[in-house]
DNA sequence: CTCTTATTGAAAATAATTATCATTATCAGT
DNA sequence: ACTGATAATGATAATTATTTTCAATAAGAG
């Protein structure tokens, strides 16, 4: 019942679950279906009460477990914002980073291949090896400078 | 009693506290003593542990509320790490980022002053106003690069 | 030395996340 | 389609992390 309503970023990640083994529910599609198809970081609780709504049995904890079952397979990714870390968004294709929205924690994506070598060459100097980096910027969105501008 | 062991960080720490209008306390120097005097990423836990020793009466809550202190004042940051971001080191001085060993949590800085016009640019081309930035990289420190390399 | 009031620690309350477990439902192999 | 092994589910309980409450203490200005 959920399945006519599947746009094809939801649909390409259920194919994703599938292939790494996991059984879809119609739990799954729903977490998926909320999750998929959006571009704001959104926390464990926010997606249950978003879920729920496509399926009414949906438990939280399931949300819990889905939402391990999407980092594991790479399809989303924890937004580190200065209230907690713990809001999902997409994950960026490929190395790419994130601006987040800090009124309404938009997220967008940007590409910073050429910050790879800078960041090894800081390794280096310090006897680190980097293996890893992360990177995030915080501002506001075009469509919260305009709200801060009128209100 | 643990005026005589205090260097200098943790003095002049002691010194900020106060200025901004706190009192100073047993635990509260405890506190700052373990949390100034290090370079690793550590946990609320972690510090009581080690605060308890230099003042047996410590509470954990006091920790807590001590950390809460030094962030107000800018004296310690948040380090985010894979298993959660509830750790803290002394703050970078200026705007300097984060280097962290995967394996033993040790922290050192780096300053990336030619960021800012890049990340600015970034912003501009997808209508965000950039207020803030978040960069830290992960690899293993030279010390846990041997470690690996022998054991 | 005194007084005001910030700070403390113990205990309780809250919030967030994880484990337990009997039941249900997916889907591979017929 | 049918069946069986077993992954996934949701309710509940347990655990962990953090915050609140509150009476007692102690810092530090005057």
């Amino acid at each position: 019942m959920l399945t006519q309503n599947n746009t094809t970023v939801a649909t390409e990640w259920l194919d994703r679950l599938k292939a790494s083994g996991y059984r879809l529910t119609d739990s799954t599609r729903a977490v998926v279906q909320v999750v998929a198809e959006n571009s704001f970081a959104l926390e464990p609780a926010q997606i249950f009460i978003s879920a729920r709504q496509l399926s009414p049995h949906l438990g939280l904890v399931t949300v819990y477990r889905t939402l391990d079952k999407l980092e594991e397979t790479g399809l989303v990714q924890r937004v580190h914002q200065l209230n907690g870390c713990h809001a999902y968004v997409p994950a960026a294709p490929g190395h790419q980073h994130l601006l987040v929205c800090r009124s309404c924690s938009r997220v967008e994506y940007f590409s910073g291949d050429d910050l790879d070598e800078l960041f090894g060459q800081v390794g280096r100097e310090r006897g680190f090896l980097i293996q890893d980096h992360w990177l995030q910027l915080y501002g506001l969105c075009s469509v919260c400078q305009k709200e801060e501008a009128a209100g």
